[in-house]
DNA sequence: AATCTATTAAAACGCTTGTTTGAAAAAATA
DNA sequence: TATTTTTTCAAACAAGCGTTTTAATAGATT
């Protein structure tokens, strides 16, 4: 009698992606210094001193998700970015093109993980909340270059503003964004239930508005003054 | 020989006072879980004991910190949302003023604070990040009140506005002020060096007006489409 | 001056943390 | 099938955590 390959009920992921998701799930919810690698191994149901073998320290496992989480969006808003420029020809992108594309993406993530959906907003603020020293510097490498590049992009689009005003509302637009994602959960209770947190698209799109609006406004308004 | 009495060349604070004061800093910059009581205990310099002595455990020395320092803020703030509906008479504030009276505090406070000028900020965009459960329950506490209030000034600044729109708009406004004051200290290296973190009125007065343009101008649009 | 209360101080308690160890199990290779 | 490599597992490690205890000290009150 020849019997077929005996396979797990459940096809279990290799170790090393249930570490890391489970590292998301609880650096989203607790922050660094609230995630264990207890914590970690129970939600990945793995053993303790796995996350040591395959990653090396907390630390490096800690680092390796951010780094796989946050690059696809990067990959995302470039190319969304270039797509508004071809489409437009020599002239410049708006400015709602240029802030679309730095915050759809995000959106998009969200919706892609279906599971616990707001558990990358929450994610990607916390990276900027964290005051752990390792998690702003890679932070910084994630974001400096692509805070330049939009610099860049928005002092063609208004030809006209001083570089120095561009970065001010830029500042206020990214930390706008940051702000609204980090806040999104408690978005039902700030509104007593009015407003719901199942809306992913809605937020986004409002975001993308109110942040525009206050860039373009304040932009104006500063340099008719 | 009649000696005066000994006075300490340094007249110290009261024990009390140095740890509120040495909390609220490392809160700041470490949050909830990265501040211990040991480090509490060496930046104020008093015996690791005395701060369970004045205060019964961290969670109440720190929430006795955090109340210590938002509820002045919040005072300031129904104070001159007062003042503006008492100057314009029967007429409802202008959104300006509406925002001008839950932000300007902040900056205010800010200015008071010139040891470590910064910090104020951290620690107030902290309550609004910070994932500890208790702190997240106290935070509502103080702000969930507040909230309704600026709701219901809106409303009547605009009468037209369905409430779901106001809801939505005033959330995306307290979110950016708070990812702007979490942000803050990151100016200087988000804009290359062009922005400062030392112009405190300057972020406070740009902040108001970019929550205004994105609420107001937000509302409007939502309202015509 | 004597008594009582409030505060400070050092040491220890029980618990949790990240990390390491060494052997068992599984998988891959020959 | 035999051997080697990779991965899992339970147990233990040292260090740091919040808190408690017990004694010494300072300040006020009688």
């Amino acid at each position: 009698m020849i019997s077929s390959p005996p396979k797990p009920a459940k096809p279990k992921l290799a170790t090393r992606r249930r570490l890391i998701d489970a590292t998301a799930r609880l650096f989203a919810e607790h922050g660094y210094n609230g995630l264990t690698m207890r914590s970690v191994a129970q939600e990945a149901d793995a053993n303790l001193a796995a996350a040591n073998y395959h990653f090396g320290s907390k630390d490096a496992l800690v680092l390796e998700m951010l780094s796989e989480r946050i690059q696809p969006i990067n990959k995302r808003r470039l190319a969304l970015l270039e797509e508004a420029k071809r489409r437009n020809g020599k002239l410049a992108p708006s400015a709602h093109e240029i802030f679309h594309s730095l915050i759809f993406p995000i959106g998009e993530e969200i919706a892609r993980s279906s599971k616990s959906r707001w558990s990358l907003a929450q994610l990607v603020a916390r990276t900027f909340t964290e005051p752990v020293y390792f998690i702003e510097r890679m932070h910084q490498k994630f974001f400096s270059q692509i805070a330049k590049l939009y610099h860049q992009e928005l002092s063609l689009a208004f030809p006209n503003v001083p570089t120095k005003e561009i970065h001010w509302h830029l500042h206020l637009a990214v930390s706008s964004m940051l702000g609204a994602l980090a806040q999104h959960r408690r978005l039902r209770d700030f509104t007593e239930g009015v407003c719901s947190e199942e809306e992913v698209g809605e937020m986004i799109n409002r975001l993308i508005r109110f942040v525009t609006h206050g860039f373009v406004m304040g932009i104006n308004s500063s340099s008719t003054e």
